[in-house]
DNA sequence: TTAAACCCCGTAGTTTACTACAAGGTCAAG
DNA sequence: CTTGACCTTGTAGTAAACTACGGGGTTTAA
């Protein structure tokens, strides 16, 4: 047996039961199909999907761009072409992101080289001169 | 005169003003002097800090942990230590972000590549597969 | 000197993303 | 064959991060 209920399903992706439900009613995860009494029978790949979920999540998307993002997805040869603008534009979004956070490691790595250095007095560099663009 | 009201402020950043009030209320810009008529007073860096927050959330930082990012600096030696502590693990959060927005932009770019070449039915890798650790 | 445009504070409402019941049906171990 | 852990739906409550009033005072440009 290769399905899971839906607590299953939870402990594995580290997440409550009503999460799940309610990554359903949104439309994040598939609704699965049920076994005759009515539970939620899942395949093992869901989990996978809700880590993917939580991870985007973590990285400032909302669900609504995550739910955007994983149904980039070509069927038919006609939608091919509007799939390639949209992902293209979500690697434009990303690539900002890495820039973004390398920009802010790059600082926050000086700071903690100057406070190695033990400067003494105000020995490390604000970081409130972060980001002006 | 170099100091902005907080409207001249909030058009700079693109921002609303009850949004900079509300980071004052949260600390996570200081309290401006105020002008006899108690209208708030802001120095021109604040826009700079307003636009470093934006940047921050968008990248999934919580408005808590963006406080701790601002305060991290160093006055009297004492402090050194534990400033260091805390932007080290800032700089593996970050590093774990930046992965993960890598390993994203990869399977998207791989999306668009195979998208591009023209295969013709269910031309391209499903995202669903992207994030299994 | 007055009217539009701006600021003050406080409180209340909204959106997003959960999270927690309640009332009841199902399953599996002893 | 029952009991405790698990599942069902639906509704309601919460936390974070805004966002929008209302009732008033201030600035500034005509």
């Amino acid at each position: 047996m290769s399905s899971l209920t839906i607590g299953q399903v939870a402990k594995l992706a580290e997440i409550g039961t009503e999460t799940i439900r309610f990554y359903e009613r949104e439309n994040l995860i598939p609704a699965p199909p049920r076994r005759p009494s009515g539970y939620r029978s899942y395949e093992p790949e869901v989990v996978d999907r809700i880590q993917f979920i939580r991870r985007a999540k973590d990285l400032g998307f909302s669900l609504r761009e995550i739910a955007e993002l994983l149904s980039l997805r070509v069927d038919s040869e006609a939608a091919c072409g509007e799939v390639m603008e949209r992902a293209t534009s979500k690697i434009e979004d990303i690539q900002g992101k890495i820039k973004t956070l390398s920009r802010m490691k790059r600082v926050l790595t000086k700071l903690v080289a100057s406070c190695g250095a033990n400067e003494v007095t105000d020995c490390c560099p604000i970081l409130d001169s972060l980001e002006g663009r």
